[in-house]
DNA sequence: AAGAAGACCAACCGCACTGAA
DNA sequence: CTTCAGTGCGGTTGGTCTTCT
């Protein structure tokens, strides 16, 4: 395989200092974003390119939106998530400000627990066969409040091993989208759109994401229709689905 | 007050994809 | 057509903070 881009020794890791980060900054708002391999030289920083980039999106990028995530992005994560799987780029392009990392932290330590305190199964939204026992003060769903579960373990432990069988379509095979089987995927997000409840309102196209200029490698591959799956049938009417409890 | 357990999040790692040579 | 460098993405790790006992 690949031989890693960080090998390189001597580079820093670990937290970055506030000087690394002035450095970045500084050499992106002259340079802007373009090389990234050239990046850490031309800054004078002692991390591989990868790192930096992944320094500049997930944190210092002048748009990013720091804080609590709101209620109707909460919403939205989970009604993405639902529709998309675990392609947080994507789900993070519909949120402007946040970065993928961000949401995918949010949703491991935050809406999982949430949802499975809601009796919803988190990897494919549908509704558990067994309830968790709401307690008498909280008769309706509410927000995880600390629990015993859904520590760090228990979550790892419901995510399998990525299966890696160079089908690339399958890097979401361990959350399974509750649409997994649509290939029609934009005209079922519009749909599941349009039935979502809503105060929120947004263009669930399979287009390009918030920011700009990203295009991702899902994307990518909606346009060479490498999405491949012709088999399956479309479900054209959401509501069918036991399963989207939050689209109704 | 102190240690243990849990929660959170920044950063790293490995893999896949793309495009140029 | 093949190879390889560059880049992006998702999964995982580990450090730190907070809460519990």
């Amino acid at each position: 395989m690949r031989k890693p881009c960080c090998d390189k020794q001597g580079n820093n890791r670990g937290a970055w200092s506030a000087q690394e980060d002035q450095k970045l900054i500084d050499y992106i708002k002259t340079h802007g974003e373009g090389c990234w391999r050239s990046i850490p030289e031309g800054a004078g920083l002692h991390r591989c390119g990868k790192s930096c980039r992944l320094r500049w999106i997930n944190y210092l990028r002048p748009d990013i939106k720091r804080g609590n995530f709101g209620h109707d992005e909460e919403d939205l994560i989970i009604k993405l998530h639902a529709l998309l799987g675990n392609r947080w780029s994507l789900i993070a392009g519909r949120l402007p400000g946040r970065t993928d990392n961000e949401v995918k932290n949010y949703w491991n330590s935050h809406l999982q627990k949430k949802l499975i305190n809601m009796g919803i199964d988190p990897n494919n939204h549908r509704l558990n066969q067994i309830l968790p026992r709401p307690r008498a003060e909280h008769a309706a769903p509410v927000m995880a409040t600390s629990t015993t579960t859904g520590s760090k373990n228990n979550v790892a432990a419901t995510k399998p091993k990525k299966i890696s069988n160079g089908d690339s379509t399958d890097r979401v095979s361990d959350t399974e989208t509750c649409l997994e089987d649509e290939n029609e995927e934009s005209m079922v997000t519009q749909q599941a759109a349009t039935s979502c409840s809503s105060s929120i309102h947004i263009d669930l196209n399979i287009a390009a994401p918030a920011s700009p200029g990203q295009r991702t490698t899902f994307e990518n591959k909606q346009e060479n229709c490498k999405w491949g799956k012709t088999s399956s049938t479309v479900v054209t009417d959401p509501s069918s689905l036991p399963t989207l409890l939050l689209f109704r």
